[in-house]
DNA sequence: AACCAGGTTGACG
DNA sequence: CGTCAACATGGT
């Protein structure tokens, strides 16, 4: 492995953040900071150095793409500090970016992602790309749809099985169509996306969220409900924009907290 | 040994 | 409309 390219990084960038925060399960860490990881169906070795980072493959473009590098985090964090709670949360992660995933790879993660902790995830889907992907990148809905309920056991994703095997069959057949969903508004998106068993408000935020993009999607699992129970008693401010990118910080944020046992 | 994990479903009031 | 157990699996 060699980390012969090098793309320039703006400024509060943060791979480990970005890579470790939750939205995404096929990255891992190696003691030196290098990551080693999937984008789709393509490998490859990561590092951060300062304002640098190193990279195994010579497509920076898609890189730059994947980390969401253009965007105006700055600008929208520099905002968020009107509020108390997610000033400290940019404090804490404001690193962080959505990355640009696969609209299938983020669905069927988070669907596997249901009343699952985030260890058993990344196991599980690795399975699913030692299995079924080819060179071990994500399986397609079409390679997917041919399998069943039985073949897909040796993932151990319990009762997901049938929910990830209703997603391939759906979007393999056209019946739910990605591409369309794209360009939908937020709510017709999320209904499209519900039409696939398994799938329910959070899950489809999440696909809307770290699959299409779709930064003013706001998924609200165990951890933002405990944010909103007790940072927001009066609801979720509606000037925060992109919520999306705001719900991330507070997702990891809160997780921070309760590993540190006190707050 | 219970309880929990980036929820969803179907049943029941 | 709201509540609630069941759902597979693996880790405390």
């Amino acid at each position: 492995m060699q980390l012969s390219y090098r793309l320039p990084l703006p400024a509060g960038f943060s791979l480990r953040d970005t890579l470790n925060c939750g939205q995404c399960f096929r990255w891992k860490e190696d003691s030196d900071g290098v990551f080693s990881g999937f984008a789709g169906s393509r490998k490859a070795f990561l590092q951060q150095t300062e304002d640098l980072l190193l990279l195994s493959d010579p497509d920076v473009g898609f890189w730059q793409s994947y980390l969401d590098l253009d965007e105006e985090y700055p600008t929208w964090n520099d905002s968020f500090g009107a509020d108390e709670t997610l000033r400290a949360a940019v404090q804490f992660c404001g690193g962080i970016r959505i990355l640009r995933q696969e609209p299938w790879e983020a669905l069927v993660s988070f669907i596997i992602s249901a009343n699952n902790n985030i260890p058993r995830i990344q196991g599980i889907i690795q399975r699913l790309c030692g299995y079924f992907g080819e060179e071990e990148g994500f399986p397609s809905a079409e390679r997917l749809a041919g399998e069943s309920v039985e073949s897909l056991g040796v993932l151990r994703a319990g009762f997901r099985a049938r929910y990830i095997l209703d997603a391939a069959e759906k979007v393999a057949s056209g019946q739910v169509d990605l591409g369309e969903i794209a360009a939908l508004p937020l709510p017709e998106a999320e209904a499209a996306l519900r039409q696939i068993n398994g799938v329910g408000p959070k899950v489809a935020q999440c696909a809307l969220l770290y699959g299409f993009h779709r930064l003013e999607a706001f998924p609200v699992d165990t951890w933002m409900k405990k944010v909103l129970f007790r940072y927001y008693p009066e609801g979720f401010p509606d000037w925060v924009s992109p919520r999306g990118v705001a719900q991330q910080y507070l997702f990891h944020y809160i997780r921070h907290l309760d590993s540190q046992k006190e707050g």
